[in-house]
RNA sequence: GGGCGGUUAGCUCAGUUGGUCAGAGCGCCUCGCUUACACCGAGGAUGUCGGGGGUUCGAGUCCCUCACCGCCCACCA
């Protein structure tokens, strides 16, 4: 039905690196429920499934793999090397599908789509031709974070920043006397640095232009140890005075900071470290040391030289590489960058207009302070396993890009034949390709049918952790290159924790698996533990008890329907078409039955609409459990059992409990799947219901019956101010006992029909019901007995002959005395809120009206225990 | 150095625009094998809603502040 408006939920594809955990199965979850709900409500659905790639993940899981069987990505070359992650993803591939499966997944899985894809690939190159045409992407050399054990450049966010303690060390540069050229043995000038061997790449030395210290020396040259190169003393206010010697040495190739302070200078910007963090083209014998034995030998030969001023402990933090946990060095690179900026403002725009809305609230501002100073992002990896970047650079350095399959025909600046271009050999960074996924999974470039329903899509689901990595790149390559926002909601889930609220992780050990999980207690207990007590953006810890919890209630359910298929009166033939419960039959409980499944119904709607799910679940275990079975069954059985009622009202007893359990059935659907189905198979249905309850209709809002929730309602308070009563006297739980009881005359006719089962759930036998109050006082308990109020109803337990005991003698005025105190409490805090002048002067009508009301009761009630103790 | 979140019963957590909201599950205590369910049923105990101040007729619920825990962002050598 295209009337109405489709609904797309767009799930982070899983990377194909391995077997998914506990977060993967609560995504899955919590997107599945959406969509199994929008589907219910008839709304063309879209749930794709996905795979990505996550080239750095893979490549870093086969080369440890390769490792192992002495191999190495170098050994193998490129091609091999691409072959083998193809073997190797073509096995995780199947294991993920199959989890997302088992977990309940209702992916469109005709749809399932890979990050690399050839649909994919082509959209890559689209998209990275359009932004080149639209100087969005340009080539540059730049510093970047170079992982040396990845061997790749990383961006801003794969970098980890991590305290460490580390050293200080000071080294003092000689300055160079202008007159000879030569470094002047005495006079000095200290620096402070944690990486002595960057002393390698130095091409200046700053100093803050208002230190006092250093006034005299700005202009001078230092000459740099090793290398033996004169380089000046500049003046820049980057330079924290207080900091170390004030003095601070600057290797614009291979600090974030000192290449600002570069540029700003026009230094030099000498490469010191390889690919491999192996020093290279110094000049000095360093070169080809590793980074951290050059340390050493650097300092060592510092010290032989007496320039090695001292050293102390450092407390820092270290950028290491989130896959490889290498530090990350920053270095000098010709690479390919996104120009963030104006994309980054379109994708602000669109959060700030609530075109695309982020749940919960709480991110919003993170999401406003990242988006608002980024810096352009990298896109080049030096991997293999990934998108080629479409360039071709030709003999002349002249670029060429193309979203053609095969590449440009000739050089676009040159025109020199394609046979002399040669393909830029680096690879896209994975989040391209996942940036496009809302539209490169519906056919774009093209205008396909997909790309018109489906996109934007309602709703994308994934962890607040990659709010940056992910999001913010769909956001804004959503925006610029399909020319419309990618979603409207972004709904933020918490992460799972273990038991002690660790972050789960592989390293750690603490991860729970899913598939464990659902063999031990289904897979719809697994979802309702997840998603219960849970609220959006929200980490929970999980533990087995959550699960028992959610196992039990899966349990209950199924006994329970398991109880109302087993009770169907002989009078309903097996396989009966469901018929509704004819209303001139029914009685108070079923009414209520009803009634309760039309107020839950109601409920449920609205939290879904709020993204509540943890208050879907909520509602529904209550609804289910408290009243449903609680109540309502073991109402139901009382009238089941009740020979003196005719067939139509045994049969309107059963119909009401079918309706009512398939409505609850269907509410519950979208978090338990596969219970629901099962159980909802068996029940009656109509010949206009579908033969799946995955594509049968959300419940309608029902009647609510105020009348028979009162009623029933009074009946409950009784039935559990008799059992009190009794449980306080210590009474055999067993034996019958005499009740005498008055309800307001409103109630009278409910407490006729409810009698058989007053009279069961509170062990009452005979149970006699009295006109007036004074006849129940002046006639009830004569030979002993227990005074019970229970807000419009009163009664008697008649103990009579009954020992009750010794120790328990008195309990019911104990607890009538204690239950006087507190209504007295509560009457004296109505009566001064209604005495407060301002407080009936300021408040609401309606709360005024609410706090008169409950005065009254209140006063009522106080006034009956009081004359019950004989006050 | 900024920013955010958390602090509610022994434990894990709900509490959506301030007005019976002091709750749930687990755990604990007392009963109970009542023909759906012992993965159950009936009943029970436990909280000055982190501390302090403020706004308001009224505050876990809004404001300020402090404490502790966690997270995110950030170029201090």
């Amino acid at each position: 039905d295209w009337s109405l408006a489709p609904f797309t939920i767009i799930q982070p594809p899983p990377n194909v690196t391995g077997s998914l955990h506990l977060g993967h199965a609560q995504r899955t979850t919590v997107e599945d429920l959406m969509i199994r709900h929008a589907r219910m409500l008839g709304r063309p659905a879209l749930f794709l499934p996905g795979l990505d790639h996550a080239s750095i993940a893979a490549q870093f899981v086969l080369d440890r793999i390769l490792a192992g069987e002495g191999e190495s990505r170098t050994s193998l070359g490129r091609e091999r090397y691409l072959d083998r992650m193809h073997t190797f993803i073509d096995e995780t591939k199947q294991v993920i599908l199959t989890q997302q499966r088992r977990v309940g997944g209702s992916c469109d899985w005709g749809r399932l789509r890979f990050t690399m894809d050839e649909v994919s690939a082509r959209a890559v190159r689209v998209a990275f031709d359009r932004l080149y045409r639209d100087g969005l992407a340009y080539r540059t050399e730049a510093l970047v974070n170079w992982c040396p054990g990845c061997r790749t450049s990383v961006s801003d966010l794969e970098v980890i920043p991590t305290p460490e303690t580390g050293t200080l060390w000071s080294v003092r540069y000689h300055l160079v006397d202008e007159a000879t050229g030569l470094p002047d043995r005495d006079s000095t000038l200290t620096v402070a640095t944690t990486r002595p061997e960057t002393i390698l790449g130095d091409t200046a030395v700053a100093v803050h232009p208002e230190d006092p210290r250093y006034a005299d020396i700005v202009g001078r040259r230092v000459r740099i140890p090793f290398v033996e190169r004169d380089v000046p003393v500049i003046a820049d206010p980057v330079v924290d005075m207080a900091f170390g010697t004030g003095a601070v040495k600057i290797t614009p190739a291979h600090d974030h900071d000192d290449n600002e302070t570069g540029r700003r200078h026009g230094l030099a910007m000498p490469t010191i470290l390889d690919d491999t963090a192996h020093i290279a083209n110094t000049g000095t014998p360093y070169d080809d040391l590793d980074r951290y034995d050059a340390r050493k030998a650097i300092l060592a030969d510092l010290a032989a030289r007496g320039d090695l001023a001292g050293e102390r402990p450092h407390e820092m933090v270290i950028g290491r590489c989130q896959r490889s946990d290498d530090v990350v060095e920053p270095r000098l690179k010709t690479q390919w960058f996104v120009r963030t900026g104006p994309l980054a403002a379109a994708a602000l725009a669109a959060t700030r207009s609530s075109e695309t809305r982020i749940l919960p609230d709480s991110r919003v501002k993170d999401w406003e302070h990242w988006m608002t100073g980024m810096r352009d992002w990298n896109v080049s990896r030096q991997l293999w396993w990934g998108h080629r970047i479409p360039a071709w650079y030709c003999p002349d350095g002249h670029v060429s890009v193309s979203a053609d399959r095969d590449g440009p025909q000739a050089c676009e600046v040159c025109a020199r034949p394609a046979s002399q271009l040669e393909r830029d050999p680096d690879i896209f960074d994975t989040w391209f390709s996942s940036g496009l996924w809302p539209f490169s999974t519906l056919g774009w470039p093209d205008q396909t049918d997909d790309l018109r329903h489906f996109y934007p899509g309602t709703v994308m689901e994934t962890g607040y952790d990659i709010l940056f990595f992910w999001v913010a790149r769909m956001m804004m390559l959503g925006i610029h290159l399909a020319g419309e926002v990618p979603f409207h909601t972004v709904y933020l889930s918490g992460l799972i924790r273990d038991p002690y609220g660790a972050k789960m992780s592989k390293t750690k050990g603490n991860t729970v698996d899913p598939l464990g999980m659902i063999d031990e207690v289904g897979a719809d207990a697994l979802r309702f533990a997840l998603v219960h007590g849970t609220t959006p953006g929200n980490d929970q810890r999980f533990g087995t008890a959550k699960v028992a919890n959610a196992r039990n209630f899966a349990n209950k359910l199924w006994n329970a329907t398991r109880f109302v298929l087993g009770a169907r009166p002989a009078s309903v033939p097996e396989g009966a078409e469901r018929r509704l419960p004819s209303a001139e039959h029914l009685g108070p409980a079923e009414r209520w039955v009803l009634s309760r499944a039309a107020v839950t119904t109601a409920a449920v709607d609205k939290a879904m609409a709020d993204y509540s799910f943890g208050e879907v679940t909520r509602l529904l275990y209550e609804a289910i459990w408290n009243e449903y079975c609680d109540w309502g069954l073991e109402l139901a059985k009382v009238r089941l059992n009740d020979a003196s009622l005719s067939d139509a009202e045994r049969e309107a007893t059963w119909w009401a409990l079918v309706e009512a359990l398939d409505t609850y059935l269907r509410l519950l659907h979208p978090v338990m799947p596969f219970i629901t189905e099962r159980l909802w198979q068996a029940l009656p249905h109509r010949a206009s219901d579908p033969g799946l309850l995955i594509v049968a209709r959300w419940p309608g809002a029902g009647e609510r019956d105020i009348a028979a929730e009162s009623e029933v309602g009074a009946l409950v308070e009784l039935v559990r101010a008799v059992r009190n009563a009794r449980a306080d006297a210590k009474l055999e739980p067993g034996v019958w006992l005499p009740l005498d009881v008055y309800v307001e005359p409103e109630l009278g006719h409910a407490l006729e029909a409810l009698r058989p089962a007053i009279e069961r759930f509170a062990r009452a036998k005979p149970l006699r019901r009295h006109l007036t109050r004074e006849d129940l006082h002046g006639t009830a308990g004569a030979g002993g007995g227990l005074a019970v109020i229970a807000g419009p109803v009163e009664a008697v337990v008649g103990t009579g002959t009954t020992a009750i005991d010794p120790g328990a003698a008195g309990a019911d005025r104990v607890r009538l005395e204690k239950e006087l105190a507190d209504a007295e409490r509560l009457l004296a805090a109505a009566r001064a809120r209604l005495a407060n002048e301002a407080f009936m002067s300021k408040a609401p009508p309606a709360i005024v009206e609410g706090a008169r009301a409950s005065e009254a009761e209140l006063a009522d009630q106080v006034e009956r225990l009081r004359d019950r103790l004989g006050r």
